[in-house]
RNA sequence: GGCCCGGUGGUCAAGCGGUCAAGACACGGCCCUUUCAAGGCUGUAACACGGGUUCGAUUCCCGUCCGGGUCACCA
């Protein structure tokens, strides 16, 4: 029979306001009329006047549903956080694929949380089950957790943290199931018995006509389908999904603050969305309002290609009668391709996913510190100011970030990370290279093993001081940059100088390695590589060969690069003296020696 | 195609009606210097286009063009 149902606003204990009205009092196109029984019933004026009592077909969708809304709101209610808290969330599927755009957008949630006293919530969105991967969440929070994004609440690997959960939304069907009985109730939602093949043939048609795809208005075939029509399909065992009733016209339009973008001004949304799916499991357009609502969620912080389903969003907050969190719309990152850019997508661009970085070493504090310097953009400025300073200093806010397409700039990846390898200590930098090679480049971690304090030596060459080198980039390039070092790795790389003839270079280094004394500081080394220039027609000073060309074989700079490529097998290389000192006697003559051989 | 978002130097970007249109990266030059790196100085380089509004538009409005996003029982 009819159940009596007399629903109080779910607002009342929530201190959430509704904008727009009171919806409860009167659900649009709602009537609430007296029964024989003189108990309150809802009921639908579907179309053209036929009645429906929506109550007991929501009972018949929903058999299994016996917790109401007003249930949950009591399970979560209002959190107590300092005034201006910022509660934000990052929803990835679990792929386990955590992208750079994934990044960008969880370090501006955790910033934007953590700077206000607020939480940070790590919500998996499973809806799709065909996306689902194995391991998915344990990878998602370790790279998160690699790059030091760190939540207070939501999924952990083996289950939950935080009394708002569960946190993956696959345990959540029963919370939205509630929610979408409530709306069947009320008649803002409906059952479609809709096949895939008819929705192709209303998609085909539309194409047809030039109409606008989707389900809504005269499309939405099973819209106003009687009770009896309804009950017919049920007997036959048919699929079902819930869509919103939408009460939109897309003829008005409503404007909408949008954190990042400002004032946003959008057509009213009339789509008859889907918000359950036929395995009960809803879509990410209603997880998403049930969930940022019932976890208290106040900014939420998503990529733009979201913008286009927003005026959903917003229609169905309203029809639930919540106050909508602030939305804010980042920008996507973009990659420069043939001379046009395009979104950095996740099948072509190897770039976009984290363990490129990671593998190749980029310190993870470079690509936050990059990330952020185009996440806001007084960041830079900010930084510059206060070198060593904690993030914590700098105020974060989502009005100073861009929202047109940002190219992202390897070259500034690269220029940041110089910066904060030459920030560190050869301690941080060796214990950060051993920690990247034993995974990523096994061979190096055993080089760079088996002499600790050689290799501690070689990376603090140019390091500390007014100006310290900044070379370092990421991690297997200071490898490839420090290999010359060692003797398994030490190879010829660059040619001798072609202005030093052989016989000169012959005797060059054979009276060099005679002279060669370890005990000398770097000056007196450097006269007697002066005074052998001088022996052998080079010029002591740059200066006197530039005055005087024709004079002179060459200068001083010239021998050294002879010597350089002997030693290190390069043209370019840090200090020679230092190089020597490091490398030691033995390794310094031997060298010599091979390459007078 | 409909709808939405965006368009300042090569790249990232300040800028909110009056600025010589910041800064950073990259690039060029000079200085320093035995090479490299760093550092110092310095230079090239931009408001997509066309109409308005205004005494005055990069800033406001309209149109055009270009780029991007989105139109699923995916997120």
């Amino acid at each position: 029979m009819v159940k009596r149902l007399r629903h109080r606003p779910l607002t009342a204990d929530s201190g959430v306001r509704f904008p727009y009205g009171s919806p409860y009092a009167k659900p649009i196109r709602m009537e609430c009329c007296r029964s024989f029984h003189s108990n309150f019933i809802w009921s639908a004026n579907i179309k053209g006047g036929h009645w429906m009592d929506t109550t007991k077909l929501a009972e018949m969708l929903f058999p299994q549903i016996t917790k109401t809304p007003e249930d949950f709101e009591a399970l979560y209610p209002a959190r107590s956080l300092p005034a201006g808290a910022k509660v934000t969330r990052l929803g990835p599927s679990p792929t386990g694929f955590i992208h750079l755009g994934n990044l960008y957008g969880a370090f501006a949630d955790e910033r934007l949380a953590h700077q206000s006293g607020g939480v940070f919530i790590l919500r998996i969105e499973d809806t799709d089950n065909k996306r689902e991967v194995e391991g998915a969440v344990e990878t998602i929070i370790s790279s998160l957790d690699y790059f030091g994004v760190h939540f207070d609440e939501g999924a952990v690997v083996d289950g939950d943290k935080g009394n708002y959960g569960p946190y993956r939304q696959r345990q959540r069907a029963g919370i939205y199931q509630t929610f979408a009985k409530l709306l069947v109730q009320r008649g803002q939602a409906y059952p479609c018995f809709c096949t895939e093949a008819e929705l192709n043939e209303i998609h085909e048609e539309q194409a047809a006509l030039k109409e606008n795809f989707g389900y809504y208005g005269k499309w939405a075939k099973h819209r106003d389908l009687s009770s009896q029509q309804i009950q017919e399909h049920l007997d036959l065992g048919e699929p079902f999904v819930i869509r919103l009733r939408s009460q939109g016209d897309p003829a008005n339009y409503f404007t909408i603050e949008d954190g990042i973008r400002g004032t946003l001004s959008m057509p009213e949304n009339n789509q008859d969305v889907v918000l359950l799916k036929a395995d009960g499991i809803p879509t990410y357009h209603f997880a998403h309002v049930i969930d940022d609502h019932l976890m208290r969620v106040t900014h939420i912080l998503r990529g733009e290609e979201w913008l286009s389903t927003l005026p959903f969003h917003v229609e169905i907050f309203k029809t639930m009668g919540w106050q909508p969190p602030v939305f804010c719309h980042t920008t996507v990152l973009m990659k420069l391709d043939e001379g046009t850019k395009r979104k950095l997508s996740k099948r072509k661009d190897p770039e976009l996913g984290l363990d490129y970085y990671r593998s190749l070493g980029y310190h993870p504090a470079a690509v936050r510190e990059y990330l952020l310097t185009v996440l806001n953009s007084n960041y830079e400025e900010w930084r510059m100011a206060n070198p060593t300073a904690s993030i914590d200093g700098f105020d974060f806010t989502t009005d100073k970030m861009g929202s047109s397409g940002a190219l992202f700039d390897l070259d500034k990846l690269s220029d940041v990370s110089k910066d904060i390898f030459a920030g560190m200590t050869a301690e941080e930098v060796y214990a950060f290279m051993m920690d990247w090679a034993k995974t990523y480049q096994p061979e190096a971690a055993e080089v760079l093993g088996a002499e600790p304090s050689y290799v501690l030596k070689l990376l603090n060459i140019g390091r500390g001081g007014e100006n310290p080198r900044k070379d370092l980039i990421f991690a297997s390039q200071i490898f490839e940059f420090i290999q010359f070092f060692f003797d398994s790795y030490f190879e010829m790389t660059d040619e001798f100088p072609e202005n030093v003839a052989p016989e000169d270079r012959k005797a060059l280094l054979t009276e060099y390695l005679a002279g060669y004394d370890p005990q000398d500081d770097a000056q007196a080394w450097f006269e007697k590589v002066r005074q052998l220039s001088a022996e052998h027609g080079f010029a002591a000073k740059p200066k006197e060969y530039k005055k005087n060309p024709e004079a002179y074989k060459g200068h001083v700079g010239d021998v050294s690069a002879v010597l350089r490529v002997a030693l290190s097998g390069r043209r370019n290389s840090p200090d020679l003296w230092e190089i020597q000192q490091i490398m030691g006697a033995q390794r310094v003559k031997a060298r010599i020696q091979a390459a007078l051989r």
